[in-house]
DNA sequence: ATTATCTATAGATCTATAGATAATGC
DNA sequence: ATTATCTATAGATCTATAGATAATGC
């Protein structure tokens, strides 16, 4: 029997690791730049610096690692969501926040936001990851009496389908209804709430409180 | 000079034009089915039962099979959504009658939904089809006086990324917000419009009106 | 000694075309 | 006679692996 296998972590396995998300990091540079997984897995391994080999030794296929750096993305972003709504007491705020800073994503780290566009569609009936979270702050709200909807998915089609489509609207700033901004993002964010069961007045207020700052992932 | 060259269309145009649209059926088809546009070029003739080479007398290379595929059923299906609304004098009636109709295809046609949820991303910033008609509608109803919105391109987010997210969950019953029906297309389209301005009761009316048959494109 | 990475490549797959065949026009 | 379709295939590209090399552990 070997004592704290699992928790043993030398030099090769860092640079395993590293080789690993090099390969990730590709991944989710191409679907941002390129915008479609059609690509050689020779291009992969040339825009990681990696050899050709090394991928098979840690993904079977290219929609595997295509699909892990997608979740990837998505996991990091949700979980730097939680933490920065942790701590917040209303529900409100925390639908809020996050439309206001996803949308923001778009004007400040827009290849992370292409690929929340690009994987949009998929996001939004996973199981795990933003779409589920959304819908749990919605369900707090309205179990907390401060959102009055007539249905929780339709709620959830509204927050993350508008958000969805401003950032890629956002994307492209010479499309016809391109030239969306911050401040447009807290419109949208305040419109929404009103969907949500707020007054004008109330909705608009909490659509602009002071907006964390959303911490890289660790 | 050859009169009326441009008209003349013989048993040989036909035949060509049945191909085409063979090919433009079968590559629709594999959208909807697989979802993706890594399939060989022979996977799309035997789809379209015609020959290999005959794929190259009509398009010079896969993605611009799958652009045309893709722009023609948005391009239907917009134009059946005008027909339906031809006529029509109240804006807000327009936009819930298309958010109701977009929303009804995930159930009555979900191989017609799956294309458009897929194509989402890109029509959402196309300078033709479904979104600009939406825009239009949008900045109609508030020439009008009958919306009132800080933005168009706020609004139309709004609108469209509803639409979009509603029939993708729709086309997933079983994910966690899944299980969507006609009747909560109508309450998504009453809650919007709220956002644009109605109140809840007028919302609530023009969302609940009958609705057009949407005729098969001619 | 062990394990990951890298290079080279066999074999599979795919694209695009040439040339044969079939359908239609006149 | 003309034109589209079809079949067969050359050549390009890609996947996946085998075996060599390099890095690290002990």
């Amino acid at each position: 029997m070997v004592i704290r296998e699992v928790a043993r972590v030398d030099r090769t396995d860092r640079r395993k690791s590293r080789t690993r998300a090099a390969l990730i990091g590709a991944a989710q540079r191409i679907l941002a730049t390129r915008g479609t997984t059609e690509v050689a897995v020779q291009d992969i391994t040339d825009e990681a610096d990696v050899g050709l080999g090394s991928f098979y030794n840690h993904f079977a296929s290219k929609p595997q690692l295509f699909e892990l750096a997608v979740l990837e993305l998505l996991a990091d972003f949700g979980g730097a969501l939680d933490r920065a709504c942790a701590g917040m007491d209303d529900p409100a705020e925390v639908v809020s926040v996050g439309m206001r800073l996803t949308c923001r994503l778009a004007g400040s780290q827009p290849q992370v936001a292409r690929v929340l566009v690009l994987a949009g569609p998929q996001f939004l009936i996973a199981e795990r990851g933003l779409a589920p979270q959304a819908l749990r702050d919605i369900v707090t709200g309205m179990g907390a009496g401060r959102f009055r909807v007539p249905s929780a998915p339709v709620a959830l089609a509204v927050v993350a389908g508008s958000v969805l489509a401003f950032a890629q609207i956002r994307l492209s700033p010479d499309s016809p209804a391109g030239g969306l901004t911050d401040a447009d993002a807290d419109e949208l964010a305040a419109t929404v709430l009103t969907t949500l069961g707020l007054s004008a007045a109330d909705a608009d207020e909490v659509a602009h409180r002071p907006l964390p700052v959303l911490q890289a992932p660790g």
